[in-house]
DNA sequence: ATCAAATTTTACAACTCGATAACAACTTCC
DNA sequence: GGAAGTTGTTATCGAGTTGTAAAATTTGAT
């Protein structure tokens, strides 16, 4: 038995009618320590996916109701990954999931072993590969949620540190106030964007970015490096 | 059969020692419209990675002499993205291959298209979105609005940026202050039409384009490329 | 409930952009 | 060539935007 290592745990979100394959797949993932939620139709699918911070989908094609293809576009759009169940011998299908934004299928009846090793694969990508982020000797840990400079580790509080991710993750990007709020503080915040200037000066006092991070008129700021 | 479809040409290698699947493969990259390279053994791979701007590498783990996981980790690690071929019953190295790093693999023996599609969603996925046009070694990227000469960054101006994007969109063609004004300062402007000149006139000295942006004597400015 | 830390809001200082004005240089046409 | 009109260039100034510190509020731990 090969041993499947992750660093980090995900929320992964099983959708199939068939209580036996939808447990199976339940089990293998609890074995490798990863959450899952169950769901036997594509109907409550959004939901869920609103309500939750789902990293991966594990979705079958062939539910009963709705077509499983829609519900593969659905959740593209939302940017969370999908692998899909097919049949081993519809050709079709495994192309046209593929075609529409899918990250991966299997062919059903599959190993677990490989489901799980497909999983890992689309779960790493969608991981930062390096969770250390070295800038102009500042030294960010993404995991840790600390930063370093020169050795040193200056303290973040939780704001601070949310915005400087979303600023390195978009480096050399300018990103807009809404934008910035959006991601950091969520959709449903309605205070005012100037917090964000408040923020981003905090930045630039504790890490001696004032040259970093710069001003886009009218619009918000990027970090150069 | 399946129409592929994929916006851009890619630069695909290809290592199989089999020389039948090797052209096999190759026929179909070229039908879909792709550039490729082919190898019959490991040995080069490195050279040729080093060499050319390869976008994909299609590998064979079962190759004589080199172990083919190792390729694919001398692949993985230039951040070339890798699809490898193995036998359809060892389940051991399908999992391997991902663990390693490569992105997906294709068991032995295999449906053309079923490849065609998994290549596509790779290149897909490491394609950079780009909105860019490049205009005598200007690189403007309408989506970043930011504008690059020779890898510096010109910083523009909101106004700079809304003029030069129209030009772009109409080069060649005559732009009277009027529709300029229309365009960029919106139908309600009723400020005088020689602050276009002014904005003109940024833009040249911006961009050193006084022989791209011509005037049109009473009328207005076309940009010549 | 109380306190300290984190976060948001406020208020004003400092700065940026871009419209306009003013003048120089150029085009056209007689 | 020169007058009239058009465009190039530079400088200025105000409206609107951002920087900043400090006050007000919220959050979280005990």
């Amino acid at each position: 038995m090969l041993v499947m290592e992750c660093d980090r745990m995900a929320k992964i979100l099983i959708v199939d009618d068939e209580r036996a394959i939808n447990d199976l797949i339940a089990v293998h993932l609890k074995m490798v320590g990863h959450e899952y939620i169950q769901l036997y139709s594509g109907d409550q699918v959004s939901d869920v996916l609103h309500a939750n911070k789902i990293d991966l989908v594990i979705l079958d094609v062939m539910l009963p109701g709705k077509d499983g293809f829609e519900v593969i576009s659905e959740i593209v759009k939302r940017n969370v990954p999908v692998i899909y169940l097919t049949a081993r011998d519809s050709l079709a299908d495994k192309v046209h999931g593929l075609e529409i934004g899918a990250e991966d299928y299997i062919a059903k009846p599959f190993e677990a072993v490989e489901l799980i090793a497909r999983i890992h694969v689309i779960l790493r990508r969608n991981q930062r590969e390096n969770n250390e982020i070295i800038l102009d000797h500042i030294v960010v840990d993404l995991d840790k949620h600390t930063v370093m400079v020169q050795g040193q580790r200056i303290d973040m509080t939780n704001k601070e540190f949310q915005l400087l991710e979303l600023l390195i993750q978009n480096k050399n990007i300018a990103l807009s106030r809404e934008r910035i709020v959006e991601r950091v503080w969520g959709f449903d915040f309605y205070g005012d964007t100037r917090t964000v200037d408040v923020h981003i000066q905090k930045l630039r006092k504790k890490l001696n970015w004032d040259n970093q991070i710069k001003t886009v008129y009218k619009y918000g700021y990027r970090l150069e490096v």
